[in-house]
DNA sequence: CGCTATTTTGAGCCGCGTCAATACGGGTGG
DNA sequence: CCACCCGTATTGACGCGGCTCAAAATAGCG
């Protein structure tokens, strides 16, 4: 597969990927030292600016990269037998994609840029080996990895229409805060047939559960505009911690 | 809190744990030599036996150790606010529980035996640091990471009831031949009400599933002892490659 | 300004959950 | 060996939350 990239490449950039990078405190170079820093963006490789619709890889191609949101955000999802797409995440800055594919060296779903995004491009077995060589580069794909499987344990319960939605727009909006933007006030990358099949959702009913939300002034919504009103009781809506 | 453990510990199957173990293929010491499986083993500690009821660990403690079943079966869960509990998984000898306490430290789930089950514990810093030295084990730790991962993406579909109960009778079936067992006759672990939490249903759901199975002859089921007369057509029953 | 994709709204229905009663089985003690 | 008990599993009746299908409204785009 060849990966797209913008034609004319800053090669200083390239190289500096994370020293230069704002997102250090969430992606995986945490607590790494300079000299550390300049050796991992050694073997990254900038992709982008890819635009909506664009893939960073597909569904059964071979694995052979992880890859991380540095602008916009991407959306993972496995195409179904029966012809629709199941959404399995929103990815953003800082965020790893295609982890699921380590175990069998075989991408297990596919991811798409959902917005303008740049992306970085982190091939596994040089990781893996810096990864030896960094005990805090380690620790971090551990922490991103094991994240990643407590988050897909919360999609797990039985929870009520209302409670899932909640905890999408409070979850989204956590995150968006956790990379300087409104926790309150943003704007979903995403359709509402995306958010529905994430939440395993009609998405019928998540039309109508966002106008519920809205009649009751507890948010306002005007097509993928959000603006959280009342966080206290969107929170007292859904079971203790239920982030999504 | 004091890890249970026998009251005579063989103080050299202790310290073999690994080599001494049949799990080599399943576990974590995929493609290590002798020499390592000997370092790994100085570390790994072996719990038990433990009985049905015990626990490895539990929600919100401190998290220091990843553990692995050697023989028995157990059950990862969370309890909800409303008091129920939310199964996660049924982890059967080889597989690593655990994994998801890692990014926050602290268990985000209890782990119990379902029955008289020998556990290895494996201290969390210790590993990681020897997964630094022997490429193989941190390849391995990568594995089983992303392979729990990948799993609980299967479970995010909407699938139906049968869809479900086939999947998970073919995907537990597959796994006990993994461990030498055979694939269609054996004894669940656990109980109609677990099955039916891990499966998202309730429990009158599911029993009213197997007995439709059993009516059209593609099962025997005789309390928790589960024969598939007809595996051919439980897999036509899910979509492809569903497996739980 | 029309064309199309997305979102919203409405009506009806069905699969699964809920509640309640019954059956079964394994253990215990007489 | 049987009587009893209690936890687990099954069976039945019923109701409802969310899905389906269909149509209307709205936005984005050339």
């Amino acid at each position: 597969m060849a990966y797209p990239q913008s034609a004319s490449v800053d090669i200083d950039r390239l190289r500096k990927a994370c020293s230069r990078c704002s997102l250090q405190d969430l992606c995986l170079p945490v607590g790494i030292s300079a000299r550390d820093m300049e050796a991992l963006s050694d073997f990254v490789e900038t992709l982008g600016p890819l635009h909506r619709g664009d893939h960073l890889f597909r569904q059964s191609e071979r694995f052979h990269s992880l890859f991380t949101v540095r602008s916009g955000c991407v959306k993972s999802y496995i195409d179904t037998e029966s012809g629709e797409e199941q959404v399995l995440g929103f990815h953003l800055p800082g965020e790893l994609v295609g982890i699921d594919a380590i175990y069998r060296g075989t991408h297990q779903c596919s991811a798409v840029a959902l917005d303008t995004a740049m992306i970085c491009r982190l091939p596994f077995n040089e990781l893996s080996d810096m990864a030896r060589e960094i005990p805090s580069l380690q620790k971090q794909l551990f922490r991103l990895m094991s994240r990643d499987l407590e988050n897909s344990h919360s999609l797990s319960g039985q929870h009520t229409v209302e409670e899932r939605l909640a905890a999408f727009l409070l979850g989204f909006g956590d995150r968006m805060q956790a990379r300087g933007f409104s926790a309150s006030h943003f704007a979903l990358p995403m359709s509402r047939q995306d958010v529905a099949s994430y939440l395993r959702l009609a998405p019928e009913t998540v039309s109508r559960a966002l106008g519920h939300f809205a009649e009751e002034s507890l948010i306002e919504i005007s097509r993928r505009d959000i603006r959280l009103k009342n966080r206290t009781e969107l929170e007292r809506r859904c079971p203790r911690d239920f982030r999504l």
